[in-house]
DNA sequence: CTGAAAGCGCTTACAG
DNA sequence: CTGAAAGCGCTTACAG
């Protein structure tokens, strides 16, 4: 008859002294299976291998890197996690992260609170901070002085600009040309721009693209766009889209296309254009920024721009793990990647 | 003449000792400041705080946690990051959890490497895990086991049945309950069901609610619904709905109603449906699952189930943190979540 | 292979 | 308030 006492679980092991008990072997030798060191009997190996899968211990990670082994953990610092292009972003590096067997710490900083994130951060010795997302500048700037005054690595997705930041962003202005380049072959000389009201603050941004391409033609942008972005606060973008489509059907001259600022706010305007009984792209041509999947869900489907979301953040990676272990550089990393067209039925010929 | 040692940024502090030293105060004096505890000049603790300010120093949470200090992390397994529901989850319970101070380490596991990530979470001595998403049953619950062998606190969010689990999950069965009823009550009497077909596991399944309405009514299952799920691979949802919707146009007899699985299916078979010509609601009605952005974007907009994560986040992540500290339950805690319908333009009354 | 020992950066009594 | 000391769970020489 067996004794009740067998029958229960084995008590939980926390330490590898007490595994090292169990085993019946030295904490030193149960160490060195552990970090995979050489000199070891076969047997023993795969004595603490079996006890490992058995018990299910797991040494104490903290107490590891204490002992100065790496925390391989990178700290992951969002804007939010409600843009589908950021979120993607996300699990695209925690995916590249994880297969080069690191771990995300994943915090989510709304202004006013980066400050804290990246401290506990630091607290736990992360490797390297990545930020995702467009923060208030001034936010992050500091924040990356922090990291670069304790000797973390850090680095910027996506948001163009920041003093001293390492970066890898898309080229939207390059985006944005590509687009424009398109309508103006297409016929199109006036344009209704649909949320892109923003002074451009860097070369990369939306505008400074929708401008070149227009001055490559040798033709005014003052004189060729419209926005009539101030009639509307912000808000949800595609309701945003929507008023903003209706505001520009009651001109008494309508531009013969609409160039949106992202994706949801050109599927907002092509419902209400819809909804006006304008047919796209017959009478009007229009276009998106960022190829979300709900571009594919409309009728006509949306010419927009791809991120290359991929490319962007294994460039990231790459670079970032690259330069762990080095000492920071002074001069900062800066990249842009670039975008590329997806053109959809939204656009045709200018109607003459 | 200021020495030009002077300008350098203040070697960085990596230890209480080295920044008691810089203060000028007793290693343990810090220490007492840092844990706020009582019985401190007020003093003393302001010039602690400024240095912490000035240096940016953070102390070591691996040496904190490893003298008994909770880790106050969670670690979070999401099934993926392509689900915007799932990220929904994410998101909120990130955000709740950051509240009541706590950080969210977060994996993601594709099948078969669920075992890594909590060993891993296991190591990092996280105080409770969470499981978002679905996963293969088996693997969750050896999962569980071993969570629980460890002392360590689990929590599944929306996968129902699960073994030993502690589980919140929405009552799918009472959703799709609510648009059945919907649909019975604008008149329809068959139904097209767009990738329903796994059988249910669970009384909480959509096929559940969608059979227990229909018998509530009288009516057979059998006799009332077709799905035509095995026509085609799922891939895509938004692809899987068009082509389901096209293969239904191909009966002699269509059905009345349409109700898809989730939303990309049914935005696709809207598409598809109205790519063929027919109006919705006037000659078919159609409803999705999941009350995403995109059920805003159609037109018209689709009927469709909202899945109350506010309230299911909110119930896991009180339920999770009153049991932390506190020895696990034998028993599994299982709550269910109602849905609620919410009525868009997809749905109208049965064309007779 | 074993065992005793030192030390990583903290916290916490304990005696001044 | 200070200072010396022990100990959390590891790793890593060091001497057997």
């Amino acid at each position: 008859m067996p004794s009740p006492r067998q029958s229960k679980p084995a008590s939980v092991i926390r330490s590898t002294a007490e595994f090292a008990r169990h085993v019946g072997l030295a904490r030193t030798t149960v160490s060195r299976v552990l970090n995979g060191q050489p000199g070891l009997k076969p047997k023993t190996i795969e004595r603490v291998q079996r006890a490992l899968a058995e018990t299910g211990f797991a040494p104490n990670a903290h107490a590891m890197h204490l002992k100065g082994k790496r925390t391989s953990m990178i700290g992951i610092c969002m804007e939010d996690l409600a843009t589908p292009p950021g979120v993607r972003k996300l699990a695209t590096l925690q995916r590249v992260l994880r297969a080069r067997g690191f771990a995300s710490l994943i915090e989510v900083a709304p202004p006013g609170t980066a400050r804290g994130v990246v401290r506990h951060f630091l607290s736990l010795r992360v490797e390297a901070v990545v930020f995702i997302g467009h923060f208030v500048p001034e936010e992050v700037e500091a924040r990356i002085a922090e990291l670069t005054a304790q000797g973390t690595l850090h680095l910027v997705i996506d948001q163009f600009g920041l003093r001293g930041a390492n970066t890898v962003s898309l080229d939207r202005a390059a985006g944005m040309a590509a687009v424009m380049t398109h309508l103006l072959e297409l016929g199109h000389r006036s344009f209704g721009l649909l949320g892109q009201s923003k002074a451009p603050v860097s070369r990369y941004d939306r505008l400074t693209g929708i401008r070149s391409a227009l001055e490559a033609r040798g033709l005014d942008f003052d004189a060729c766009t419209v926005s009539l972005d101030h009639l509307h606060e912000r808000r949800n973008d595609f309701q945003y889209g929507w008023d903003l489509a209706k505001r520009f059907l009651a001109l008494p001259v309508r531009p013969t296309a609409f160039v949106g600022y992202n994706d949801e706010i050109a599927v907002g305007a092509l419902r209400g254009l819809q909804a006006a009984g304008l047919r796209v792209p017959r009478d009007v041509s229009l276009t998106g920024f960022n190829h979300q999947d709900i571009c594919l869900m409309t009728e006509p489907t949306l010419t927009t721009v791809d991120q290359n979301i991929e490319t962007t953040v294994t460039t990231a990676a790459d670079w970032m793990l690259a330069q762990l272990g080095q000492p920071l550089r002074a001069k900062p990393f800066v990249r842009t990647i670039e975008p590329r067209l997806v053109i959809g039925g939204s656009t045709g010929p200018a109607k003459p």
